[in-house]
DNA sequence: GCAATAGTGTCTTTAAGACATTATCTT
DNA sequence: AAGATAATGTCTTAAAGACACTATTGC
């Protein structure tokens, strides 16, 4: 930062939060965690945890995921999305937290980690009705909105998925985070003419009751232009 | 944040650093502050401040806004660029800083604050081969690589601009912010057919050597559907 | 009149949407 | 053969780029 004079000795506590993001039988899902104590003790919440002096953010991130998502981190793209600090937020103090998403290709149950009574995947449709631990809903909610914005015009959608994925998977990344659905052969040829997009490995997956679908790969792009939108908005 | 566990006495600081930005003669300038006290005594870097227990993230941007700018809240548009936490980036110690942009029309010279040697604004053209205090060169890269993309898809170029304005002057924004040129023509056309973009006043500015231009002000949409792209990216 | 700025119109090109058609597998 | 899934092609429409042209001012 850059103030001139050196606070008091300030109270305000860092933390990350974590909205960890797969799609499991095609619908999107975070994972959450069951709080085991005070406050909210019982309610869901984002796996989240407080950094520790002299760590990076990144890094808090990366132990989070590690230690209540038991997430390794070569499996996710991880990415800030936007840092929450009103002061009631959290009743124990005046709690600064960093939200990032954690995005990855069919993750694992998680394992459940100490201080916490479950941890278990969420599709979004269920969450409906559940009341969120702090002001996590609204977390979840700017994670969500990220994503969908990202996949328009960035290749982000290929962390949704395994190293080598075919077309139809790939538009089911677009339907499920979208919660649309979109022509098969107008999708097909935006996905295969964008530049950098996708890698032609000139292999096909094993047929599923048609014809195979050949299979690609992240291509080097990151991002798509003309961007691919969603429609009505 | 939704960490289990009380933190001991953590010694992370808050603050928060401001990118503010205003056109100034046609080019996007950004306000520095030059540093009266070490560290980077002498050195310019963005305004910037502690967080106060119980502060808002946001209440302690206008707060430095208003003391280290004497910018008042209704003039700028303020909006949370990311969070910069590597611990090593503030030598007094770990500093989380969260980094806001604040966007204004013409927005007029500072009044040097306390603490403070020298603020003005700099051009970013002027900005080449000076050295900013801290990490604030990758915040204010990030500030305005942030600025520049959302040209494109929202209609924020409008908060460059007073109340009304002509469509030259928000061709010209775009011109700035971007730093290319664009077909006056396209421009207008794209611009007005923009659902929600311009209001039209139905009113013409005094004449500038030629036809008077029409009024506009900022209309009701936040985005642009389609959006307004930079050329080759 | 001429220069300057604003605004419109036209033609071409790009790319999306709708949807038909062909290809290749399983059963 | 029938059904399923993948891939390509065609037609229409939306919108961007290039650029000519008209409109309205000051000089």
């Amino acid at each position: 930062m850059s103030s001139s004079s050196e606070s008091r000795a300030s109270e305000i506590h860092v933390a990350v939060d974590l909205v960890v993001l797969t799609l499991r039988d095609g619908a999107l899902s975070v994972l959450l965690i069951q709080r085991e104590d005070e406050p909210h003790r019982g309610a869901w919440a984002l796996p989240g945890g407080f950094i520790e002096h002299g760590e990076e953010l990144e890094g808090a991130a990366y132990r989070v995921l590690s230690d209540e998502a038991s997430l390794g981190s070569g499996a996710v793209h991880l990415e800030q999305v936007r840092t929450f600090g009103t002061p009631g937020r959290d009743p124990r103090g005046h709690v600064v937290s960093v939200a990032f998403m954690a995005l990855g290709a069919d993750l694992p149950d998680p394992l459940r980690g100490e201080d916490v009574a479950d941890a278990r995947w969420w599709s979004l449709a269920d969450l409906d009705g559940i009341t969120l631990a702090f002001d996590h809903a609204t977390v979840l909610e700017a994670a969500i909105e990220r994503a969908r914005s990202k996949l328009e015009y960035t290749t982000l959608a290929v962390t949704f998925l395994p190293d080598e994925f075919t077309i139809s998977q790939l538009r089911g990344v677009y339907e499920s985070v979208w919660g649309c659905s979109l022509d098969a052969g107008n999708f097909h040829r935006k996905a295969t003419r964008s530049e950098g997009f996708l890698v032609d490995l000139e292999r096909h997956a094993a047929p599923t009751g048609g014809r195979p679908a050949r299979l690609y790969r992240a291509g080097p792009g990151t991002s798509l232009v003309p961007p691919l939108l969603r429609a009505g908005e």
